[in-house]
DNA sequence: CGGGATCCCAGTTGATACTG
DNA sequence: CAGTATCAACTGGGATCCCG
């Protein structure tokens, strides 16, 4: 993240580990599909960077949401899936995302200072 | 944020919206205080700047989850509070304060990479 | 294949000064 | 009091190259 905030908030370290961008599409995508490789991961997030994806990762793992399975082969085949404590906040995440929808459909992500680019 | 997301997921454009640092602190405040007016906002947010503070009460207002009442006095007082949308978005960001909560308590966050500051 | 190391740029923030 | 304007500084992200 760019700035903090109060440290006292442990809320404010859950949004941290949620906030850099496509993370809650990897977390999507690793519950809806079950547990991918990384070049799959990588794949199936649009215009992820290399770099990111496993900063990512790493800090998803760093919390204990995902876990990864590394085959010591060559080529290497590592593999992430998500932990009962990631599938818990995919619940929540779940939850935001149905008022997201819904308040899309309002018409509340409508001003450009919201815009998505 | 400083990147996007794919632009196709909704909860991208609620995590944009509520990822800045203190937002979600700033809705802490107006649920457990009640509307509040914004100098007492700026010293409730410590190190917040006053820049930053407008541009996230702008956008929170943008996406209808607080109001914004303005009397025209001199001095100027402006108040604001949490709208219907905005008490909806607090029920769910309890829930994941919770788990927040109980994953400190576990240890989630001890991770170097999580580092609060 | 998975990812570590670098370089560089853009966007965001912080600090400061100014105003209705 | 509640902002706006401006500028400098920092950070995170993209692209690229390389390695086991």
């Amino acid at each position: 993240m760019t700035g903090k905030s109060p440290p006292s908030c442990p809320m404010d370290a859950i949004l941290r580990l949620l906030m850099g961008p496509w993370t809650t599409y990897i977390l999507w995508i690793l519950n809806d599909r079950g547990p991918q490789r990384f070049g799959v991961l990588k794949r199936a997030v649009p215009g992820i960077s290399t770099r990111v994806l496993t900063e990512r990762l790493r800090m998803l793992q760093a919390a204990g949401v995902i876990w990864r399975e590394q085959s010591s082969t060559i080529p290497p085949a590592v593999t992430y899936g998500l932990t009962e404590r990631g599938k818990e906040l995919r619940e929540v995440l779940d939850a935001l995302d149905e008022i997201a929808q819904r308040w899309q459909r309002e018409g509340a992500f409508s001003d450009p200072r919201l815009a998505t680019a």
